[in-house]
DNA sequence: TTTTGAGTTGTTCGA
DNA sequence: GTCGAACAACTCAAA
């Protein structure tokens, strides 16, 4: 008669869900729970955006468990007094929870077990973080090697991927019914992803059936859907981690060229990327609040807050950079070469705090997740793991000219620009009067002159860069 | 223990 | 226009 509670965290999903099949393992009742954890919902690094798209995902999974018999039970509070009660109130005895690796979800489960039987499970990553080890215990910093070890370890048989159960037994006459799930948020402008595990499995499939073979050249530009778009899923495990790799592996087995192969393998790469970060903020979680690298702690940041408004709403005068800005404001989600441009673009150009910007992205990005935002907001200022080598400074002119080649991507995101040609697209100062008055665009009126010089910025961020890996002495 | 090879996504400068 | 070197040494992983 025993009953168990289905913690859910970040695994909204029925499918290859291990907690849920530990559960239902457990005894003859599950118990499925989502607790809206005040310290979460209102941290300084949440966002209306994800907000409302956990939200529409908890809306469709309870949608999901009436069908199979059951119901989502949604609670208010501090986890371990929820729970705590919830164990009493029921009689549950066991409560089943993905193990996460953000130290405050570390912190928070340490909680929650010394007052409950609490057992965590994998789910988050293919391989847990403790599992991916150099030959002598050590843990990898390098992307390289962990790699090779990751690729190393035996990969789950497809057989493994647990199918969505038939049908999900929940105790009748509950003594707690929960709160009433919130609405989501009306938005100003829709999100682009529809919330929940069908559409997760639909844009798996397609993505595997056609795109994921020209990914590695398609990616890198920022017009063209030519990305996954599978992060928002993945953040809320509304797709596992371990069916997204088995897809890729079986497409590789099934590609009739070389080059599909090496594009498949590119995108393996990215979800081994996002568990090499999650084991570095396990292995290391002070990178949460400081730079890995302690030498770069010592960078003397300029943190102007006006050149900060200026970045943040897509005013810096580089249409690059300022489309991304609002492709993120906008739509809560932004393209990958995107982040890299903006993010070293406020690093090392504007010389500000990595960890503003990290905040911010934080607090639009759909798919904003501690692991991945961190790690990739460390490798774009060069103070992480791995990072890139603080000489590395992306030119927004270039990489607008070379990976968004037609403007249609700042045209988009940036109208006042919408009818300037393409020769002056991407430095629109260059453009002669004459010119502006024929696209309408009238440069520091209409669209902002750039924020900052390249030339100048690039110099001071080196000179920066190269005096606090001198000044510190340890 | 020491040594050696290697390291996501770039840019600039001068030959 | 194209090429290689410099950026700047450094740290990590593995033999």
């Amino acid at each position: 008669m025993d009953t168990a509670i289905w913690w859910i965290r970040r695994d909204l999903r029925l499918s290859d869900n291990q907690a849920l099949g530990a559960a239902l393992t457990h005894g003859r009742y599950v118990l499925p729970v989502f607790i809206l954890d005040p310290a979460l919902w209102n941290s300084a690094y949440s966002g209306e955006k994800r907000r409302a798209f956990l939200l529409g995902g908890l809306h469709a999974l309870d949608a999901d468990l009436r069908r199979r018999g059951s119901h989502l039970i949604v609670l208010h509070g501090r986890p371990e007094e929820v729970l705590a009660h919830l164990c009493s109130a029921t009689g549950a005895t066991a409560v089943f929870a993905e193990a996460d690796v953000s130290p405050y979800a570390r912190r928070r489960d340490k909680k929650v077990a010394a007052r409950c039987p609490l057992h965590l499970v994998g789910g988050l990553t293919l391989h847990p973080p403790e599992a991916v080890r150099k030959p002598d215990g050590g843990v990898y910093t390098v992307y390289t090697p962990y790699r090779r070890a990751w690729r190393a370890l035996p990969m789950p048989d497809a057989r493994e991927v647990l199918p969505a159960p038939p049908l999900i037994p929940t105790p009748p006459n509950l003594a707690i019914t929960g709160e009433l799930l919130p609405e989501a948020p009306a938005l100003p402008s829709p999100i682009p992803f529809l919330p929940g595990e069908a559409e997760a499995q639909r844009r798996l499939r397609d993505f595997m059936a056609e795109k994921i073979n020209t990914y590695a050249t398609a990616r890198d530009f920022m017009a063209c859907a030519g990305t996954s778009e599978l992060s928002p899923y993945l953040r809320f495990g509304m797709l596992s981690a371990r069916q997204s790799a088995i897809a890729a592996l079986q497409a590789h087995d099934a590609a009739s060229t070389d080059a599909a192969r090496e594009s498949i393998v590119v995108w393996l790469d990215e979800l081994i990327w996002r568990e090499f970060y999650m084991s570095v903020l396990y292995h290391f979680p002070n990178v949460r609040h400081e730079s890995f690298r302690a030498k770069l702690r010592a960078i003397e940041w300029v943190n102007d807050r006006a050149v900060f408004a200026a970045w943040q709403e897509g005013r810096t005068g580089y249409p690059v950079v300022d489309a991304a800005m609002r492709q993120l404001l906008a739509t809560g989600w932004m393209h990958n070469r995107a982040r890299m441009i903006v993010a070293s673009f406020l690093a090392k150009h504007l010389l500000i705090d990595w960890r503003w910007g990290e905040r911010h992205f934080m607090q639009h990005l759909i798919d904003g997740d501690p692991a991945a935002n961190n790690g990739g907001w460390q490798w774009s200022a060069g103070t992480g793991t791995d990072a890139a080598p603080y000489f590395r400074i992306f030119n927004p002119l270039l990489q607008g000219e070379k990976y968004d080649p037609t403007g249609d991507y700042v045209r988009r995101w940036v109208p006042e620009l919408a009818r300037v040609p393409a020769a002056h697209l991407h430095h629109p100062w260059t453009m002669p009067a004459e010119v502006q008055r024929e696209a309408g665009c009238i440069i520091g009126v209409d669209y902002p002159l750039p924020i900052v010089d390249h030339k100048w910025t690039y110099r001071r961020a080196l000179a920066a860069y190269r005096q606090a890996r001198d000044s510190s002495l340890w």
